[in-house]
RNA sequence: GGAGAAUUGGCAGAGUGGUCGAAUGCGGCAGUCUUGAAAACUGUUGUACCGCGAGGUACCGGGGGUUCGAAUCCCUCAUUCUCCGCCA
């Protein structure tokens, strides 16, 4: 949610700014800072009807106390009026209040200057591209057939016991996975992230806090019974260790990691986009997350991409990086790197990695902040990226590093699954 | 799952209907003393919002209610602790 303090000072600019992700604003900037006049006049009427009962009330305490009942109930039959009077403007206050909240909540994240215009993800701008794709002189195969001559996934198995979209790893699949998590947990702790193993269920408020409500609950798996959500992403228990802190400025940056499984309903998928490994109901990430002061956000998200550059680079992937265009932007998000793998049997580039500044969007909302060093109390920056995505890896390592009889398992892994190629 | 107790400011802890945004202690900050530090002493010290300001409003786990007036009474939810039961 961004700060309505933002849109009083520079209207034009969030207009502007918002126009990259090609969203025109105007007439809801414009709806909010009207009722925000109105809130304010508000708020000024009612607090003087409060102001003026607590003065009443006051008074009949200090008759009571001085013996003077008479007098006292003769000034209770003053206030039924008043009273009234004061409720109204608390339910006329409380309803805009809500009406500014929920246009508030349906503005996504200001992007910041250096995200180019663009709708779709055409548009989005290749920064930096590492690594040789291969050219196969035999017949290579895309993941998902690799992955069952290999016997490492078993897709209708998966299928048996829940559904679409829930593989279950095999053998040396199984091993792949585990050696992937604690290779990148590892990698992360060398950077100076915190391992947590976070709730893998939420609560309501967790969902609001991060912004996965109100807005996209058909994305989450919901527990009604208990008003519950599977976590599409550790980012959503991770980032909510911090809701409603107050953080000393010293302590900036928290950075913090975990592995998780990941939750998605995917609604509306279909096609090759969803074959194979490529999109999944459940699967494996190891998560980054960071609260920053407004400073040093954005070296600190530079620090988080040289973080998932390395390990692409230890695991011998070719890849590129895009800076996100605003219409390709998420809606949290003030700027996003997606990382991309090659697939070489299937001739398209496959996200791998997504790292965000979000800015003081889930701070506003969660209110996590610190004191700056002129003792200001200030929103904190979130990010978060993934270091990495388990499914697309594996996709990566089984199309890119496959010969004739097997694949070969990066040097960097061996140590972490035990074996040198899988076959 | 059953029974009981509890939840107050950074922490500890008092407060059972009015003068309570809340005693007291610890901690924090500023000062006195000291070459410096410690100790002692003095003062100060919650957050958010509205207002140019004076000032005002809200907040004692969350939500609702009773009352002219609620930290205090009632309802409800959550959490914590103790005992019993069950269990990896």
């Amino acid at each position: 949610m961004i700060e309505i303090s933002r849109i009083r000072e520079n209207k034009e600019e969030v207009v502007d700014r918002l126009k990259v992700r090609g969203l025109d604003a105007s007439s809801d900037i414009e709806k909010i800072l009207e009722l925000d006049q109105q809130w304010r006049a508000k708020k000024q009427e009612m607090d003087s009807a409060l102001a003026e009962m607590n003065k009443i009330s006051k008074d009949i305490g200090a008759l009571f106390q001085q013996g003077k009942k008479a007098e006292a109930e003769e000034a209770k039959k003053k206030t039924g009026e008043l009273k009234e009077r004061s409720q109204t403007l608390k339910t006329e206050f409380s309803d805009l209040e809500n009406e500014i909240n929920t246009l508030l909540l349906n503005i996504p994240n200001i992007p910041n200057p250096a995200v180019p215009e663009g709708a779709t993800e055409d548009d989005n701008e290749v920064i930096f591209e590492k690594g040789e794709i291969p050219s196969f002189g035999f017949n290579a195969l895309p993941h998902w057939d690799l992955a069952t001559k290999y016997d490492v996934i078993d897709w209708e198995l998966g299928v048996k016991v829940t559904g679409a979209g829930f593989p279950i790893y095999k053998n040396q699949g199984a091993r792949l996975q585990r050696g992937l998590i604690n290779f990148f947990l590892d990698e992360a702790i060398k950077a100076g992230y915190s391992e947590y193993v976070p709730p893998f269920v939420i609560n309501e408020d967790s969902g609001y806090g991060t912004g996965q409500l109100p807005d996209k609950e058909g994305q989450m798996y919901h527990i009604t019974t208990d008003e519950l959500y599977l976590i599409p992403t550790s980012e959503v228990p991770l980032v909510n260790t911090l809701r409603g802190d107050r953080v000393k400025k010293e302590d900036l940056p928290i950075k913090l990691t975990a592995y998780s499984p990941c939750f998605r309903r995917e609604a509306g998928s279909y096609g090759k986009d969803v074959r194979g490994l490529n999109r999944l109901h459940q699967f494996d990430k190891v998560e980054l997350v960071m609260a920053s002061d407004q400073e040093s956000s954005y070296d600190e998200l530079d620090k988080m991409v040289e973080h998932v550059k390395g390990l692409l680079q230890k695991l011998e992937l070719p890849y590129r990086i895009l800076r996100l265009c605003g219409g390709d932007l998420g809606v949290t998000a003030a700027i996003t790197y997606d990382f991309e793998v090659y697939s070489t049997a299937q001739e398209r580039w496959l996200e791998i990695s997504s790292c965000s500044n979000v800015e003081t969007y889930q701070a506003n909302r969660m209110k996590l902040r610190y004191k700056d060093e002129d003792g200001n109390t200030k929103l904190c920056h979130t990010l978060n990226g993934s270091a990495l995505a388990l499914p697309r890896v594996i996709a990566g390592i089984l199309e890119n590093h496959q010969d004739e009889n097997g694949i070969k398992i990066p040097e960097a892994l061996v140590p972490y699954v035990g074996f040198e190629r899988i076959q």
